[in-house]
RNA sequence: GCGCCCGUAGCUCAGUUGGAUAGAGUGUCGGCCUCCGAAGCCGAAGGUCGCAGGUUCAAUUCCUGCCGGGCGCGCCA
């Protein structure tokens, strides 16, 4: 038995994990198939032709509900004119009732036109499936260690820090969804010189300087927050921040202490104002348990044995150029201690030890330096990690603005917007989209008071607001005492044959496709981009088409496609962890 | 100067890995609630997809070069 071509395994998989019966286009993609390999019987077209066969929804229903440009792809292998051979590839199709025509247009494009009653069955499918719609096994249980966040414990998390938890989220919410055993992990970086700087801002204040004080530190921090600190170190407060409880000293000479205590203050504030946004950690990595344990000098120990580093200038450096960088990269400085990219290294090699094989860290891009330094500092430690290895996705720049002028970000100047302004000011659910609908790479605008005005403007009511409607919808019948029914419901699908109500239809079908697209790309606003879609079909068939007729078949057939809209709105807006509520 | 990212409607942004007449929101103008929620719907106007080449049957999409903007180019992180 010859071997099958590598992409009609993967059409076979795919069409066994879609249900063809369900999904149009893989009903399609199979079809083609089976008249590809009529016409190579024939030997109309050549034997060793092996197409990707592609199937997409169009944009314009006159074109059909599916096209496909395969008479395009293969005119010029198969010596034929497109028009030609898309003749001929309708004329080999077998014969199939979820088809109700087909037309050729254009330079040689085929248009297919489901029909209603094959095309509905994905309402039955949905409710059926309920919250595993759009879900599925592709990732096979994999290990996804996904990096994000990951701020310095030295004041509250801003915008920026809110893009990045907003997008790694949403991102791992994708990639379970698609069947990958995701872990969500914080770096905290409590072991370099801002934290000495943490420390000596926080002294000074409990000395009672103030940033105008001819003593107070050189780049000290000047937000207020730093003043809460010392208050609490004074009082000699306790705190709580994930594995550790530390109790002030209310010593204002004992820097150790102080820095202790400030750390844990601050990481107590972002994991609060983490948890006000909706998302959580499986792992808080401390950069000081890498000493502690002896990592970085383990490190540095194996980067010296490989013979990769130099001594120059008093400070020893890794020959990073040796791996793709512009120049070498200091790792020990002249005065002692280690930059922050060698703990990051051995950060980077505890995870490979940990055995994922798939690490992406999510970060802002004006870190995007540290990208090629740290992979230059893995190949250079020849333990077997693949170049490339580990993923990023980095976010741009987050420009705020407020009554159309710019608020600097500033950490040190203390005044810059955090993730708990915007969650008090514009609520957790539009921050969370606004912040996760745009591309990571292209910069966005966050306008303050555009996004707090709590009515119109805001795409995420849009989006909610389709869900309550439905939930209205199904109050209304329970009120009537007309409450849905099932099996009436799902047994006349094919009353469904409006405009309006096929749109719908096959904005539906497309959200698996959708889910599985964001998650392998790593590009969460993709499912926004569909909700927003989905939730415009929805408004439309709902201004055309009245639910709430006397007849109940019709009546409860109508509601199913509601139901089944609502259940898709729901589970995309979880995927962004926004919330779906029944009434707004 | 070098590296990465971006440039699409007045504004904010999408564009399903190269498809047909480039979309949505907002803003402007004009319509739709005795009717399931008007936070909604319908219509109009608005574009040399930064510019110029190249590859292709087909380019907003891929390649090259410019122009413009952002970020980075620390023995900071």
């Amino acid at each position: 038995m010859t071997a099958l071509p590598l992409h009609y395994l993967g059409a076979c998989t795919r069409r066994h994990r879609r249900h063809p019966d369900i999904y149009m286009k893989d009903t399609i993609i199979s079809l083609l198939e089976g008249a590809v390999d009529a016409l190579k019987h024939q030997g109309v077209l050549p034997n060793d032709l092996t197409p990707t066969i592609k199937v997409d929804p169009t944009k314009d229903k006159a074109h059909g509900d599916y096209a496909t440009n395969l008479a395009l792809m293969l005119a010029k292998p198969s010596g034929m004119k497109p028009r030609e051979l898309a003749d001929t590839l309708v004329a080999a199709l077998p014969a199939s009732d979820a088809i109700q025509k087909t037309e050729i247009a254009g330079p040689g494009f085929i248009n297919f036109f489901a029909a209603t009653d094959a095309a509905a069955q994905i309402v039955a499918q949905v409710l059926d499936s309920g919250d595993a719609f759009g879900r599925s096994l592709i990732g096979k249980g994999e290990k996804v260690q996904v990096e994000f966040v990951s701020a310095n414990p030295t004041g509250p998390l801003h915008v920026g820090h809110g893009r990045g938890a907003a997008i790694g989220d949403s991102l791992c919410r994708l990639l379970e969804a698609t069947g990958y055993d995701v872990t969500r992990e914080f770096y905290y970086n409590d072991a370099g010189a801002q934290i000495k700087n943490l420390a000596l801002s926080v002294q000074a204040r409990a000395k009672g300087l103030g940033p105008d004080d001819a003593s107070w530190p050189e780049d000290g921090y000047r937000g207020e927050y730093i003043v809460d600190v010392a208050n609490d170190y004074m009082a000699g407060k306790t705190v709580t921040a994930d594995d550790r409880e530390v109790t002030a000293k209310a010593d204002a000479d004992d820097l150790d202490a102080i820095q202790a205590f400030a750390v844990a203050w601050l990481r107590r504030e972002q994991d609060l104002d983490l948890k006000a946004f909706g998302v959580e950690f499986d792992v808080y990595f401390l950069e000081s348990s890498l000493y502690e344990d002896g990592k970085v000098e383990a490190t540095v120990e194996k980067l010296v044995a490989n013979g990769h580093t130099y001594e120059k200038d008093g400070a020893m450096w890794l020959r990073t150029t040796d791996f793709g960088d512009d120049k070498d990269r200091v790792m020990r400085k002249r005065e002692g201690g280690y930059t922050y990219f060698l703990p990051d290294v051995a950060y980077h090699l505890n995870k490979w030890q940990r055995g994922f094989k798939t690490v992406i860290n999510e970060q802002g891009a004006d870190h995007h330096s540290t990208v090629t330094r740290v992979r230059a500092g893995l190949q250079a430690l020849e333990v077997g990690i693949p170049t490339g290895w580990p993923d990023y996705v980095l976010h741009q720049m987050v420009m705020v603005t407020r009554s159309g002028v710019e608020v600097k970000l500033s950490k040190r100047a203390g005044s810059y917007v955090t993730i708990r302004d915007l969650i008090d000011e514009v609520g957790r659910d539009a921050t969370r989209f606004f912040l996760a609908a745009r591309r990571a790479d292209s910069q966005l605008t966050f306008d303050i008071d555009l996004a707090r005005s709590q009515s119109n403007d805001n795409p995420v009511y849009y989006i909610q607001y389709a869900h309550a409607r439905v939930c209205s919808m199904l109050r209304k019948a329970e009120e009537a005492g007309q409450p849905f029914d099932h099996s009436i419901a799902t047994a006349h699908l094919a009353l469904l044959d409006s405009d309006q109500e096929k749109a719908v239809l096959n904005r539906l079908a497309r959200y698996p496709e959708v889910v599985e697209h964001a998650a392998k790309n790593r590009e969460p606003q993709q499912v926004a981009q569909y909700l927003l879609d989905l939730a415009g079909d929805f408004h439309t068939c709902y201004n055309a088409v009245k639910v709430m007729v006397d007849d109940d078949t019709l009546r409860n057939t109508r509601l199913a496609l509601g139901l089944a809209t609502r259940q898709v709105l729901r589970n995309g807006l979880d995927l962004m962890g926004v919330s779906a509520p029944e009434e707004m």
